[in-house]
DNA sequence: ATAGGGTTAG
């Protein structure tokens, strides 16, 4: 740590004792202070050469400043940053930039528009690196708009450069407007792999999953490059869609063309493989992985949860530890629900009060709604409940959603009421609430509730989701909704679903009818 | 010096 400091002092002591002997010409301390800095981790050694600099300042005096506040930006120096900012002569656009990305990576999102502007003032011209900078520091749809018309208005010559607009693409995704994202992408003169993935992973992230694989197959179609980015994007989708012959097409693709399982894209193949009822795969090509993330331990451990293998999630868990990777509040959640879908309720309970102490995690939400999951799933309602009505957050719809859930499994009908009444209040359209109440009625045999609660819906016009499911053939996504007739083979399809059923009631399956909305007939349940 | 990536409780 004090390296630096020592070499200042023996290497060029010329310059700290300046009466000794003249400076020679190889041992310039303007380079001398260049080369040390590129060697400077912490903020003491960039201020023992600053001071030192500043002692015995070289011309130009800006060259080693802007150096300065580069090196101090990439090391998260922020605020020392701009301290040496404000001592240079005649800031340049780059060291603008260079505070603007300083701040927005930071998280100081106001100092980092402040800057812009202030840059601005000082009729300092942007370039193109100014406004994918400037867009990181914006924390609103608006604000992104402001800078969009900002590029288009007094710096046209940027609105085609492909870095500009594929921030603007990237950057209107996040805040969920995909037109804005889309018709940017459309009008952009030159588009590469980078703007391709990011119109991609826009759609990805607003659960448009088959828009996003169906881009992915144009970019095919229009010979564009794809990288481990794009595909990690494309197997998110496959996961969420369960669109397994995809996601094996995307592997098969992986070795086929040696594509480096990189941690992001090894993590998104195992999740496919889980999210597609594959654990064993997932766990196959977990074994596989060169190097594996935080997130990829998440994965699987998450993935072994749900599909009811708590034991080798544990492990997992374990063996995370030992090979020195620091667990998140990810991994907790996923261990949590390991121990809720194995039954493990004291191991769970014993995590949940020690993941502060042992890995400095303080529980979150989601924490807590483990652990109401965890005992609620047990039976232990009571202890449930008591949890939800301590716990220093305010609980959320999902809480009282798990409350009502496992009262519906455990037959407690005073709990679930409770449970409604807060639900009505934190999430009056969500129609899934109201059917489990209901059908936490039905099964009890109170058909005048269950009536009651149909006149309720009805009053509040509370619009039932449509049941949906898709399938893929031959690489196309059908989705089907309940009552659908939209496909163009609807009635072969109807016909098949009857003879299913029917060679089914022969082989003895009977459907679980018991908690189906209200009084209907015995064959509209089936 | 710039743009794009995976995992998250009912």
């Amino acid at each position: 740590m004090n390296n630096i400091a020592i070499q200042i002092k023996t290497r060029i002591p010329n310059s700290i004792k300046p009466s000794e002997t003249p400076v020679s010409r190889a041992n310039r301390p303007e380079l001398l202070h260049l080369r040390l800095l590129k060697r400077c981790t912490h903020l003491i050694q960039f201020k023992q050469i600053h001071t030192h600099f500043l002692k015995k300042p070289s011309d130009p005096k800006d060259v080693l400043l802007t150096k300065l506040v580069e090196s101090l930006v990439n090391s998260t120096y922020i605020d020392y940053a701009y301290r040496v900012f404000k001592q240079m002569d005649e800031p340049t656009t780059f060291v603008f930039n260079t505070l603007v990305r300083g701040y927005a990576i930071s998280g100081f999102f106001n100092e980092g528009i402040n800057l812009y502007i202030e840059m601005r003032y000082q009729e300092v011209e942007p370039d193109k690196f100014t406004y994918p900078f400037l867009l990181k520091a914006c924390t609103a749809f608006n604000q992104g708009k402001v800078v969009h018309s900002l590029i288009l208005k007094s710096a046209p010559f940027l609105a085609s450069n492909i870095y500009c607009q594929t921030s603007l693409v990237s950057f209107y995704s996040s805040y969920g407007h995909l037109e804005y994202s889309r018709s940017v992408f459309d009008r952009m003169p030159d588009r590469n792999m980078v703007s391709w993935t990011a119109m991609i992973t826009g759609y990805v992230k607003q659960k448009e999953y088959k828009e996003g694989l169906a881009l992915f197959h144009q970019m095919q179609i229009e010979g564009i490059k794809i990288n481990e980015m794009t595909l990690a994007s494309v197997l998110s989708a496959c996961a969420h869609l369960g669109a397994y012959e995809m996601g094996k097409w995307v592997h098969t693709y992986i070795d086929r063309n040696r594509v480096f399982l990189n941690p992001t894209l090894g993590t998104a193949l195992i999740d496919m493989y889980s999210k597609c009822g594959y654990i064993n795969k997932a766990s196959q090509v977990f074994e596989t992985l060169p190097l594996r993330s935080v997130c990829t331990w998440n994965s699987i451990i998450g993935g072994l949860a749900v599909h009811g293998c708590g034991e080798e999630a544990l492990q997992r868990f374990n063996q995370m530890q030992k090979s020195d990777t620091i667990p998140d509040e990810i991994t907790v959640i996923g261990v949590l629900s390991a121990c809720t879908h194995s039954g493990f309720v004291e191991k769970g309970m014993e995590l949940f009060y020690s993941m502060q102490r042992d890995y400095g995690i303080e529980p979150s939400i989601k924490h807590y709604g483990c652990l109401v999951d965890l005992l609620g799933r047990a039976g232990r309602l009571k202890e449930a409940y008591e949890i939800v009505k301590i716990m220093p957050i305010k609980p959320n719809g999902v809480v009282w959603g798990t409350l009502l859930d496992v009262c519906g499994t455990h037959g407690n009908v005073e709990l679930a009421e409770t449970a409604m009444k807060w639900l009505i209040e934190l999430e009056p359209s969500n129609d899934g609430n109201y059917v489990l109440m209901s059908n936490i009625y039905a099964a009890n045999g109170q058909w005048d509730k269950v009536a009651e609660m149909r006149r309720f819906i009805k009053n509040k016009s509370i619009l039932k989701t449509p049941g949906c499911s898709s399938i893929e053939v031959n690489n196309v996504m059908h989705e089907f909704m309940v009552g659908d007739s939209r496909h163009p083979r609807s009635k072969e399809i109807y016909s098949m679903l009857d003879d299913l059923a029917k060679r089914l009631k022969v082989a003895g399956y009977v459907p679980k009818i018991s908690q189906v909305l209200l009084d209907a007939t015995e064959e509209d349940k089936r």
